[in-house]
DNA sequence: TTGAAAGCGGTACCAA
DNA sequence: TTGGTACCGCTTTCAA
C-alpha cells in the first residue's frame, strides 16, 4: 500500500487526490497533451497553482533517463591556458554529478592546427554535444553547418567565430582586453613614446580583436603613444624572441609592449637580455607560475588573466543545461579578464598552488 | 517483467546479473554495509570496477528524496550590493533545479544592524542551512556556536568572521582590494601628496581589512604618498558628504581618495562641488549604473567590483552541495575583485542592462 | 476522455 | 548471509 505523503512540496499525486482524478490525467493536463477535457485541464491547472506545484526534476530525469556524451576538442598548446580550461570542464562535470553527462577529451597540437582533422578522426557525430576552440573560423564553419543540420549543439570557448551555427560562445572580451592594456600603458608611460603589440596570429579572430581594441583605446585614452606595426609570433618561441630582440635594437625609444598571447616567456627574456627590463613597461596575457616572478620583479606590470578555468566551467554548464533541461544559454558570454598586479598577485598564486588556477571555483 | 537494459552505464542490476546474486547484496557490498561475506563483497567490488560502475545519483536522490530549505539573512542596505547578491543565490538555485533545495529570504536594515534579531524572529533553526552576512563577528558568534552544536551549516558572504563555527565563507579578498587601490593610486599620483581612505565602519572586519591592505601596500609600492586618518561614514550619506567636504577644505594638497564601501555617491558629489573633480584621483568600490557616468567623465578612475552576484551563486552552491552531496566546500573562498576602468566599463554596463549585474554567469 | 500500471536505478526493510 | 520487494515522483502505454 502506498504510504501517505507526509509533507514537502506537492506532487502530481497530491493534485490528483485533491481532485479525485488519476495521476495520468494530471500529467496530461499539466503538459498540455491531448486527451483531457478542457474542463478537467482547467481544474488541474488551478489546483496545481493552488498547491504551488513544481515538478520534481529528479524524478523526471530518472524516468526519462537520458544520458549525454560531450566531446571536447581543444589544443594542447598553449598548455598554461588549455589545461585549466579542461580542468574547468571537469569541475563543471563534477558539480553536475547526477545529470548523467559524460565528457570525452580529444586534443590536437595547436589552435587552428589539426582541429578539424581531430574531430573527423574521432567521429564528432557520435557526441550529443561538442565543446570546441575554433582557430580559423572558416575552417570549422563547414562542420558547424553539418552539426546544425543534425541539431547537434556546439559551444565555442577561448575564441569566437561566426555567430551562426553555434549554440553559444564563451570567451573573454578581446576587444576590451586590448583596450585595458592601452589605457593602463597610457597611464604608465606619461611621455611620448612608442608601443608595440606582440600577438600570435592575426588570422585568429581573437588576436585581431585584441589588436583592434588596443589601437582604438590608445587613440582615445593615450594619444601620446605611437603604435608600431604589430608582431606576429605564430606561437613560436624562437620567432618571438628573435623579433623582440630586433625590435628593441631598432627602437631605442620603445616605451611599452602589450603581449596579447599567453606565449610571453620569450618576449620577457629578450627584454631582460637587452637590459631594458623595467624601462619598457609590459602588459602580458594570462597567468601561470612563471608570471609571478616577472610581476614580482617589476618586469611585467600586469597580466590580463583570461580565466580559462571559468571558461571551461561555463562552457560545460551551458552545454549540459541545454542538453538536460533544454534551456538555451546566452548566445555569447563575454568574460571580463582579471587584472593581475603585484598587489593582488598572491591571490592567483595561492589559487594555483591549491590546484585551482583561478581565485574562484 | 523487467525489460533488458539495452545500453548505457552499468547499474547494480548489471552487476548482480553478472554474478548471479541479488541487487540487495550488491548494494550492501558497494556501501560496505554489514551482512555480506567478505568473499561476496570482494566479487561485487571487482565486478563493479570491471563494469566501470558509477551510481546513478538521480535515482539515489529520488529514493532518498531529501529536500532542504535554506534561510538567507542579508541586509537591505546597500542595495546595489545585496540585491545582486540575492540574485546570484536565486540563479544558483535555478541552475540546481532538481536538487530539491528551497530558498527563503529575510532582510534587515543594514550590515550589522538587526541581523541577529531577524534570525531569531524568523526562527533560523527551522532551516537546514543558512546564508548570512555577518556584520560584527562577536554578535553572530553565539548563534554560530548554537548552529554548530545542532550541526546546522552556515555560509558567510560579503564579509568574513571568526573562522570557527561556519561551513564556509565567500568574500572578496579585502586586504588585497585595499592593496590594489594603493598600488594604482601610487601610479596615478606621481608626486608627494596625501591620500585618504573613506570607509564604512572599522568595527566591521572587512572594512578594517581593506584599510590594512591599503596602508601596507602604500608603504611598499607608493611610499611617496602620505595617508591621512581614515574617515568612517557609517553608511550615512550625510555624514560621508559632510566629512568629505571638510576634508577637502582642510587638505588642499589631497591627491587621492580610496572609497572602500559601495556608498560612494556622497563622496563623489562633495568632490565635484568643491571643483576638485579630476584633480583628486578616486578609486571606488562596487559597480552600479551611476558609477558608469563617474568613470566615463573621469571623476572616478576605477571601481573595485566585489562581484556580489558571484558571491551569492557560490554561497548557494557551496551550501547546497554540502547538504545534497555531503561534500565540504573550501573553508574560505577569496574572490579577486574586478577592476572596472573606462576601457572595459562597457562590459559591466551591458551586463547590467541585460539583467545580470556581472559579466559572467 | 480517463484510469491503471509498468518502470527509471537506486535504498531499505523483511523474510528466508 | 542472502533474496525479494516496495517505493521515491514522474512519464508513458495500454486498457476501459
Amino acid at each position: 500500500m502506498r504510504k501517505q505523503k507526509e509533507s514537502g512540496p506537492a506532487g502530481i499525486r497530491q493534485i490528483a487526490e485533491a481532485l479525485g482524478v488519476s495521476i495520468g490525467t494530471v500529467d496530461r493536463a499539466l503538459h498540455g497533451r491531448e486527451g483531457v477535457s478542457a474542463k478537467t485541464r482547467e481544474r488541474v491547472l488551478r489546483q496545481a497553482k493552488k498547491l504551488n506545484y513544481t515538478p520534481n526534476l529528479v524524478a523526471r530525469n530518472l524516468k526519462l533517463n537520458r544520458h549525454f556524451r560531450i566531446g571536447v576538442f581543444l589544443p594542447e598548446q598553449i598548455a598554461s591556458f588549455f589545461d585549466p580550461l579542461r580542468a574547468g570542464i571537469r569541475a563543471g562535470a563534477l558539480a553536475a554529478a547526477g545529470a548523467n553527462v559524460e565528457v570525452v577529451f580529444h586534443s590536437y597540437p595547436q589552435l587552428g592546427q589539426g582541429d578539424v582533422e581531430s574531430m573527423e578522426t574521432h567521429r564528432w557525430r557520435q557526441f550529443d554535444g561538442i565543446i570546441l576552440a575554433p582557430g580559423q573560423p572558416a575552417k570549422v564553419t563547414f562542420i558547424c553547418q553539418e552539426a546544425e543540420e543534425e541539431n547537434k549543439p556546439i559551444v565555442f570557448v577561448a575564441t569566437d567565430a561566426a555567430r551562426e551555427n553555434r549554440l553559444a560562445s564563451i570567451a573573454v572580451e578581446s576587444v576590451l582586453s586590448g583596450g585595458i592594456a592601452a589605457e593602463l600603458l597610457g597611464r604608465l608611460v606619461p611621455d611620448r613614446r612608442q608601443v608595440v603589440v606582440i600577438t600570435g596570429d592575426l588570422k585568429i579572430q581573437d588576436h585581431a580583436d585584441k589588436l583592434r581594441g588596443f589601437a582604438a583605446s590608445l587613440a582615445t585614452l593615450a594619444p601620446h603613444l605611437t603604435m608600431l606595426p604589430a608582431i606576429q609570433s605564430h606561437e613560436s618561441a624562437r620567432d618571438a624572441h628573435k623579433a623582440t630582440s630586433r625590435l628593441l635594437k631598432e627602437h631605442p625609444d620603445l616605451g611599452a609592449i602589450y603581449i596579447s598571447t599567453a606565449n610571453s616567456a620569450p618576449v620577457i627574456a629578450a627584454v631582460a637580455e637587452s637590459q631594458r627590463a623595467g624601462k619598457v613597461q609590459i602588459i602580458a596575457t594570462d597567468f601561470f607560475p612563471e608570471m609571478a616572478q616577472w610581476i614580482e620583479s617589476g618586469q611585467v606590470f600586469a597580466a590580463l588573466h583570461q580565466r580559462p578555468f571559468t571558461q571551461g566551467r561555463m562552457a560545460f554548464e551551458a552545454l549540459s543545461r541545454f542538453l538536460v533541461q533544454g534551456c538555451a544559454p546566452e548566445r555569447s558570454v563575454r568574460l571580463a579578464p582579471h587584472l593581475v598586479l603585484r598587489s593582488n598577485m598572491s591571490l592567483f598564486v595561492d589559487a594555483y598552488s591549491a590546484g585551482r588556477p583561478e581565485p574562484e571555483f
